[in-house]
DNA sequence: TTTTTATATAAAAATATTAGAAAAAAGATG
DNA sequence: CATCTTTTTTCTAATATTTTTATATAAAAA
């Protein structure tokens, strides 16, 4: 019970990790603000405003989907990726107030 | 000018990644937690609380403050590492919040 | 149908990160 | 000084991640 010792192996830590992981990459870290501002956007919408390979944001894009950051819902031939939950854009603030 | 379009290889984004990546591991983000608790820890501290070896905890460590997370300062032989900016609590509760 | 457009997947190559061991500093202490 | 503690650095092998290239799938348009 000793605050000061922590279980490194925690689902919590563990979970944590992970999301850090998929945020950290400036492709991922660009598509979160690209969502931070845009409600939903396309596969295509979003290589273009990165001007990144298809399958390169694709890639990113299921990544971060794959680790519960953004959500994906299909229309006709269209992907449209959006925030999954507004923490991560309060994540991003904080990041960039810190590199400000 | 247009907010659409993200220079991915613009300095705060790269910033922000390598913070990120900084925080992205089990024990680093288990030190962070050790740090918003605990103004300064030592190496020893650090490393009895984690049950992690010495070596390891030193090699994260250093990876911390390269990464302007932790600050160091000395006293006699021992290392008493502290967070250098509350932010980083900031995003552990936000983290925290998410897996809850 | 065929063609075009949009998206996804897979394999390979290039890079980066990690744990762990071992050695090397840097101070304390006797 | 010699040695003990504490901390840092360096090395290597194992893993993981990123990028690139090539290919596949699926819907829409012609």
């Amino acid at each position: 019970m000793n605050k000061n010792v922590i279980d490194i192996s925690s689902e919590k830590l563990e979970k944590s990790t992970e999301i850090l992981r998929a945020l950290a990459h400036p492709i991922r870290l660009a598509v979160v603000e690209l969502l931070s501002t845009n409600k939903a956007m396309s596969v295509t919408e979003i290589y273009t405003a990165l001007s990144i390979e298809q399958a390169v944001a694709s890639h990113h894009l299921r990544i971060l989907k794959d680790r519960g950051v953004v959500s994906l819902s299909r229309e006709g031939s269209n992907s449209f990726y959006s925030l999954k939950n507004s923490i991560f854009t309060q994540i991003l603030e904080l990041m960039y107030k810190l590199t400000a």
